[in-house]
RNA sequence: GUCUCCGUAGCUCAGCAGGAUAGAGCACCAGAUUCCUAAUCUGGGGGCCGUGGGUUCGAAUCCCGCCGGGGACACCA
C-alpha cells in the first residue's frame, strides 16, 4: 500500500497537477520531483522541489512555475494551504483533519502500516553471517548477522520477496585444517579413557608413540609434520564425540595419518558439530529462517564447473601470467599460468584466478558457483552482509555476478566494521572459549548477568548492534547496554513503548480490554474509529507527523540496504512520544487520560495506539521484542 | 604502490538517493521540581561539515586532487 504513505501520495496530486500546466513534457521528467518534510517545521508539513527541477526543462523560472503549482495544490482537498518559496520551493500546509485521518489509517493497517510495494515483490537474496564452520562465533559475526537478519526484514517489510541464506564454507583446506583439529582432540579424548591409557602405556610401539603425542600440542605437530590452526578448547567436545561415536575406529592401523576418507569422516562430523552450535548462537541472537547452503555440495553437484562453461562461452576466461601486485610482491611470487576470469571488463582491477595448481577450485571460483546457483533459482537482486575485512572482494564478485546474468542481476554488499567490546572503560578480548575473541556467546551472556532474561539480553545486543552505521566502527559498551537512561537508546525507545502500554492498562475500562503485547492489536483496531478533533496541540501534532513519515523511512531504509536508520527513526519518534509525555506532567489537560473528557481521552489512547504500532513495527523490523512493562 | 571505507560541535554519532538558517545524545552553563505521568524536565552557548578545485539555480551530500586514519591487496577462506 503506497497509498498510506502521504508523501508519495501528494507527490503524485503534485506530478499529475504539473503536468497539466506543462502538458508538453515528457513522463520522465518529473522522476526526480520529491515530495518530503522540511526541515524547518515554519515551512509547513511538506516541500517539493518540483519547480526547481522541471524548471530548466520547461524553460521557466522556477519562483514562477511554483507559484503556479502552489495556486493548484492549495485546491487540492488534503491542502490547507500552498507556498512558492526560496529559489522555487513550494511549501505545503495540511487540513489538520487529513493529518489526523491518517491515525485511523494506521489502527486499521496495525503493524503493516508503512508496508511497500514499491519494489513489485522481486525476489531478492540476503545472505549474512555465513561464519566458517571452523569455531564459534564472534562479535564481528554478531553484528553482520544482526544487520543481515534486520536488512532482511526490512526488505520484506518494503515488499521484497526475501530469501535469508547463510552460506556454509564446507570445502577447502580450513575445514580440512579443523578435521586435524579435531582428530586431534580425539585422540586426547581416547587418552583420557582407561582403555586409552592402557593403549598408550603397552600398544604396539609406533602407533602408541604416535597416539601418545596427542597428549602435547607440539608433540603432535611434530609427529604429523603440521602446525595445527584451531587449538581453541571448544573442539574439546567434538573429539569427545568423536570418542562416542567412532570407539578406536578412527585410529590409524600403522601410526602415520588418518586415511584421506577417515580425515572425511571426521571433517563431516566436526563441520556439523560447528554448523549446530552455530545455529544454536544464531537461535540466541533470535536470527532464524536462514536457507543453508552447502559449498561442498556445490561443488559435488559439479555447479563449479557449470560456471566456468556459462563463462568460458561467454569468453570470459582464459590462461594467463598475472603481474605481481604493485608496491607489495609477496616474496614466494613467482610467475604462474592459471584459469583467469576477465573481471576486469566488468570493473574489477585485474583478472582473478579460478584454479589453484592442483586443479580445484579457488575460493573465488567456488563462490561464483554459489551466485550461479543463486541466480538459477531466478533471484533478482543479491545482497551480501560481509566484514569489512572483505571489502578488497567486492569488485571481483560483483564482476562475477555481472557476467553470469549478463548485468540483470545487481549485487549489493553491505560491509560491517569492527565491534570493540568495552567493559568498565577497557577493551575486553579475552574468551575463555576460543582464547583470541570474544565469541558471541560471551558477549550474550556478559549482558545477560546485567538483565532480568535471556530475551532482554539479546534485544538489548541487536538494538544496539543498529544504532550505527553498519560501515561504522563501534564500541559496545556494556556497561551502557543495560542502563536504564535517557542515554540508551535501546531503554529510550522500549519506555516509550512502556509508557503507551501503561496508558493503555490505565484505560481499561474505556476500553473494555486488558491492555498486552497480545491484545495489543485488537485494542489499536477497536480505537480506529475515535473522534480525533480534540487532537490540537503542537506535540500531538509533531507525533502525527512524526508517525506519517514511517512508511517513506521504511522504503528509503531499504533501498539504501541501512536498517540502523529504523533504530534513529524509532529514538526520534520515542522523543516525540516523550515530550508529549512530558508536557502532561505541566499541564493536566494533556494527559492522556481525562476522567472528565471521555471523548478527548479515546482520541488521545487513538494516539497512543497509533505510536505503539509504529514502535512495534519498527522492533519487529530490528527483531526486537517489545516490553509492554519496565520494573 | 593500487583499491576501498571514513574524516560533521569538546566527546560519541545522525544527516532522509543535492535543497532553504547543518541536527541528536553526552559534557558544559542557567533555570524548574511540596501536588501532578520525574528510572527527571525546560532553556542556552558551542561547528569556514579535513583541505583545494569542479559540476549545479543550490554541495556535508556528486566528480577530481591533496592531507590524515581504518581495511584489503596472486594458487588463504
Amino acid at each position: 500500500m503506497t497509498d498510506h504513505d502521504i508523501f508519495a501520495a501528494l507527490r503524485r496530486r503534485t506530478v499529475a497537477a504539473l503536468a497539466e500546466l506543462l502538458p508538453d513534457l515528457p513522463a520522465d521528467a518529473f522522476a526526480r520531483v520529491q515530495m518530503e518534510p522540511p526541515r524547518d517545521p515554519s515551512h509547513g508539513d511538506m516541500a517539493t522541489n518540483a519547480a526547481l527541477v522541471v524548471g530548466k526543462l520547461a524553460r521557466q523560472a522556477p519562483p514562477k512555475l511554483a507559484a503556479a503549482l502552489a495556486e493548484r495544490l492549495a485546491a487540492l482537498p488534503e491542502v490547507e494551504s500552498a507556498a512558492p518559496a526560496g529559489p522555487g520551493f513550494v511549501n505545503l500546509r495540511l487540513r489538520e483533519s487529513f493529518l489526523l485521518a491518517q491515525l485511523p489509517v494506521i489502527l486499521a493497517e496495525g503493524e503493516r502500516y508503512g508496508d511497500g510495494t514499491a519494489s513489485a515483490g522481486r525476489r531478492i537474496n540476503v545472505e549474512y553471517v555465513s561464519a566458517n564452520p571452523t569455531g564459534p562465533m564472534h562479535v564481528g559475526h554478531c553484528r553482520g548477522a544482526v544487520v543481515g537478519d534486520a536488512l532482511a526484514n526490512l526488505l520484506a517489510k518494503a515488499g521484497w520477496a526475501v530469501t535469508k541464506e547463510y552460506y556454509i564454507n564446507d570445502a577447502g583446506a580450513q575445514v580440512q585444517a579443523l578435521a586435524m583439529a579435531a582428530y586431534w582432540r580425539y585422540l586426547q579424548a581416547l587418552l583420557d579413557t582407561r582403555e586409552g591409557q592402557d593403549f598408550a602405556a603397552s600398544g604396539p610401539a609406533p602407533l602408541r608413540d604416535f597416539a601418545a603425542s596427542a597428549r602435547d600440542r607440539e608433540a603432535f605437530e611434530r609427529t604429523h609434520g603440521i602446525a595445527l590452526q584451531y587449538g581453541g578448547d571448544y573442539l574439546v567436545p567434538v573429539g569427545q564425540a568423536l570418542h562416542a561415536r567412532f570407539g578406536f575406529g578412527l585410529v590409524p592401523e600403522s601410526g602415520g595419518e588418518p586415511a584421506p576418507a577417515t580425515l572425511t569422516a571426521i571433517r563431516d562430523f566436526t563441520v556439523e558439530r560447528m554448523m549446530e552450535s552455530i545455529r544454536e548462537d544464531l537461535a540466541a541472537l533470535g536470527v532464524t529462517g536462514q536457507h543453508f547452503v552447502s559449498e561442498a555440495q556445490l561443488v559435488r553437484e559439479g555447479k563449479l564447473e557449470q560456471a566456468e562453461k556459462v563463462l568460458s562461452y561467454k569468453g570470459l576466461i582464459y590462461r594467463g601470467v598475472l603481474e605481481p601486485p604493485k608496491g607489495k610482491t609477496p616474496e614466494d611470487w613467482e610467475p604462474r599460468e592459471q584459469t583467469l576470469f576477465r573481471a576486469t571488463q566488468f570493473g574489477d582491477e585485474v583478472d582473478r584466478p579460478l584454479r589453484k595448481s592442483d586443479g580445484s577450485g579457488t575460493y573465488f571460483a567456488n563462490d561464483i558457483a554459489n551466485h550461479l546457483h543463486k541466480l538459477e533459482r531466478g533471484f533478482a537482486e543479491l545482497v551480501h552482509v560481509w566484514g569489512a575485512d572483505h571489502g578488497g572482494y567486492v569488485k571481483r564478485m560483483q564482476a562475477a555476478v555481472a557476467a553470469l546474468s549478463s548485468g540483470t542481476v545487481p549485487l549489493d554488499v553491505v560491509l560491517t566494521q569492527i565491534v570493540r567490546v568495552m567493559k568498565d572503560g577497557e577493551p575486553v578480548r579475552m574468551s575463555k572459549r576460543a582464547g583470541t575473541f570474544v565469541t558471541l556467546r560471551d558477549l550474550l551472556e556478559m549482558v545477560a548477568e546485567k538483565v532480568a532474561n535471556p530475551g532482554e539480553a539479546r534485544d538489548a545486543v541487536r538494538f544496539t548492534m543498529l544504532t550505527r552505521k553498519s560501515d561504522a566502527q563501534m564500541e559496545f559498551d556494556l556497561d551502557k547496554v543495560v542502563e536504564q537512561s535517557r542515554e540508551n537508546p535501546v531503554f529510550y525507545v522500549q519506555y516509550a513503548y512502556a509508557r503507551c502500554m501503561s496508558v493503555l492498562r490505565g484505560a481499561e475500562a474505556l476500553l473494555g480490554a486488558k491492555a498486552t503485547n497480545d491484545t495489543f492489536p485488537a485494542v489499536a483496531a477497536g480505537l480506529a474509529a475515535s473522534p480525533l478533533e480534540s487532537l490540537a496541540d503542537p506535540a500531538e501534532l509533531a507525533l502525527i507527523r512524526r508517525l506519517t513519515t514511517w512508511p517513506r523511512t521504511v522504503e528509503a531504509a531499504a533501498i539504501a540496504r541501512e536498517p540502523h536508520r529504523i533504530a534513529f527513526f524509532l529514538h526520534d519518534l520515542a522523543g516525540d512520544f516523550h515530550v508529549l509525555w512530558n508536557k502532561g506532567r505541566d499541564d493536566a489537560t494533556l494527559r492522556f487520560i481525562r476522567a472528565d473528557e471521555p471523548e478527548a481521552t479515546r482520541a488521545r489512547l487513538a494516539l497512543v495506539a497509533a505510536t505503539g504500532t509504529v514502535i512495534r513495527s519498527g522492533l519487529a523490523v530490528m527483531g526486537v521484542t517489545p516490553v509492554e512493562e519496565m520494573r
